[in-house]
DNA sequence: GTCCTTGCAAAGGCTTTGCAACTGA
DNA sequence: TCAGTTGCAAAGCCTTTGCAAGGAC
């Protein structure tokens, strides 16, 4: 249910607001399109565009990743890590994440009943819900693994 | 079924751990009993205690809060303001919030409906869950009200 | 005396902004 | 031509840290 703009769409959609689609945000663009599963922080994109485009400037980026946002091509996503994280924006507004605190991975998953308890809390508070944020935190299998395996060391928790 | 520390009963945590209750933490702990209801930033704890205690300094307040965040006297939320926000920690504690994104209030609810999400998805993702985080951003019904008079200008989102 | 604690100022990390130069229709 | 765009450096915010001085037991 993922739909992922590919670059004609978003040059059309940049377009369509009187923007470009520079070599720059092109360059950012296709760094989210080959990292469908990650959750890139800005100095991610920077670092992984610089790979390919060395010239460009981290305002640019941080620019860039305003203007999707603004467009609806990304979306920003808040694991209180200090920084944000976006990804590639989808139809499917309603997934949220789990996060390991000890390896940093992220896993997504939606659910019904969750999208029940908002529409049911928006009637209660009579609030217009924008948006949501919802995040599991905790240990996955494979480090809750390791740190038996190393069960004589304290496992790493932040 | 919120449970709130009074002042002995954090001086005695306190000093189970090795730590004093010293003026200072007794000011910001008297912050935050002083208001329940509010989900104070760093600022607004330093802010509020300098009006009492005006040689207190910013490092003091950080350090304050981090030491009661450590000892579970208060807990931390990230509203994705670019800023921590603290409250007073609680028994319950499976309680979200609702953000107005026009006037900032914040409202809480728990419901059982999410503990029951949490549960199966931590057995399908075999995910240790150690927290989480849940929040609705929206626009309150007196905000909403307030934009539908000026509705000549634009509401003020963001 | 010893360890905890504090205030100050400096430094850190992430992000935004000012500005002059550049680009494309 | 002219609005949009860029890179650089500086500045902004929130938060943490180094350090010498102060304070409780």
């Amino acid at each position: 249910m993922t739909t992922i703009l590919d670059v004609e769409q978003t040059r059309t959609r940049l377009e369509e607001k009187g923007y470009r689609l520079t070599p720059q945000r092109q360059a950012v663009l296709e760094t989210f399109l080959s990292n469908p599963d990650r959750h890139l922080s800005a100095d991610d994109v920077y670092s992984l565009v610089k790979s390919t485009n060395p010239e460009i400037g981290v305002a640019t980026v941080y620019r860039t990743l305003e203007l999707f946002r603004e467009l609806h091509i990304i979306s920003e996503q808040d694991f209180g890590q200090g920084m944000s994280r976006y990804e590639c924006a989808s139809d499917d507004s309603h997934h949220h994440h789990i996060v390991c605190l000890s390896c940093g991975r992220v896993w997504e998953f939606s659910s019904a009943t969750l999208e029940r308890v908002e529409r049911q809390l928006a009637k209660e508070h009579d609030f217009e819900v924008a948006g949501h944020n919802l995040q599991f935190y905790g240990y996955c299998k494979d480090c809750r693994l390791k740190a038996r395996e190393h069960s004589t060391t304290t496992p790493a928790r932040r």
